[in-house]
DNA sequence: CACGAGACCTGTTCGC
DNA sequence: TGCGAACAGGTCTCGT
């Protein structure tokens, strides 16, 4: 799925087309789709609601409106546009939002693993979050102390996102790889100069992340280029940028995991 | 508490 | 060429 640097670049497409706009209806495609309320209250309650603001927290999308907040996260195929209203909804588009001005908020989701909650209170969605990685209140000091109140593998911890918010599986191998820290290291065994490290190498491939749009791999592309970038990620095989030794793959939390053998030693 | 496996889904790529 | 397996940016739930 798109990670923090893909839905922010998706906010920051979506926020001028939507503000100011007012739902005229909504088209639910997949009924699992919507995670709260019902289809029937969620149309009822949502159409006449004018769009506030456009943010992101985390991985999600989220769009204040007059009375609610309409929360929306793409999981692993979702996306996101804005296009002129058209009366035939397109292969896997999962829901259609309705705007004054001759507008259409499309959600296409291949693999219909996306979600969307419309609701009064933020905290019902996005409550149980851990820290934003650019929240100023976030420190490196931070970091370590979360990291020491754990004894868990660094990889699954960085994608915890109670953890830490919208780290996802290609930043995290990017961010590791940047600080010199294998996947399996326990978080306890960090100390407090490799959690700082780690907390600059975060906000790093975050920012170049954002910086290129995001990235565009397989067939979901969004426009961003951050897929010529990767250090490691999807490049088993392939030299280390660094030291030139093979990247090697392995399986961590059933997900792949990408890292160079000699720049992170496992300790 | 920490971890692995299985679910939820569709589509593409890999290996024989 | 064909066909099944493996894999894909995420997260939840269950069992050990």
């Amino acid at each position: 799925m798109p990670e923090l640097p893909e839905v922010e670049t998706i906010a920051r497409t979506l926020k001028p087309q939507l503000e100011g706009r007012t739902i005229l209806s909504v088209h639910l495609l997949w009924k699992r789709t919507l995670a709260t309320p019902s289809p029937r209250a969620f149309a009822s309650r949502i159409a006449g609601q004018k769009v506030l603001d456009v943010g992101r927290r985390a991985k999600f999308l989220h769009v204040r409106l007059s009375k609610d907040n309409l929360f929306i996260h793409l999981r692993m195929s979702g996306d996101l546009r804005v296009e002129k209203t058209r009366h035939k909804p397109a292969k896997h588009d999962r829901l259609i939002v309705d705007l004054s001005g001759n507008k259409t908020l499309v959600f296409n989701d291949t693999r219909k693993f996306g979600r969307v909650w419309l609701t009064d209170d933020p905290q019902d969605v996005i409550g149980g979050l851990g820290p934003e990685p650019f929240d100023p209140e976030f420190t490196p000091r931070i970091l370590y102390s979360r990291l020491q109140a754990h004894r868990r593998q660094i990889k699954p911890l960085l994608l915890d996102q109670s953890f830490l918010a919208g780290m996802g599986n290609i930043y995290t191998d990017e961010a590791l790889h940047l600080a010199g820290i294998h996947p399996l290291v326990e978080s306890d065994k960090i100390s407090l100069k490799k959690a700082e490290k780690l907390f600059y190498a975060i906000r790093t491939v975050l920012e170049a992340g954002i910086t290129h749009n995001g990235a565009s791999i397989d067939w979901v592309y969004r426009g961003g280029d951050f897929q010529n970038y990767f250090r490691v990620y999807g490049r088993t095989g392939e030299p280390c940028p660094v030291c030139r030794t093979a990247i090697k793959r392995i399986n961590v939390g059933q997900r792949g995991t990408h890292f160079c053998p000699k720049c992170q030693r496992r300790i």
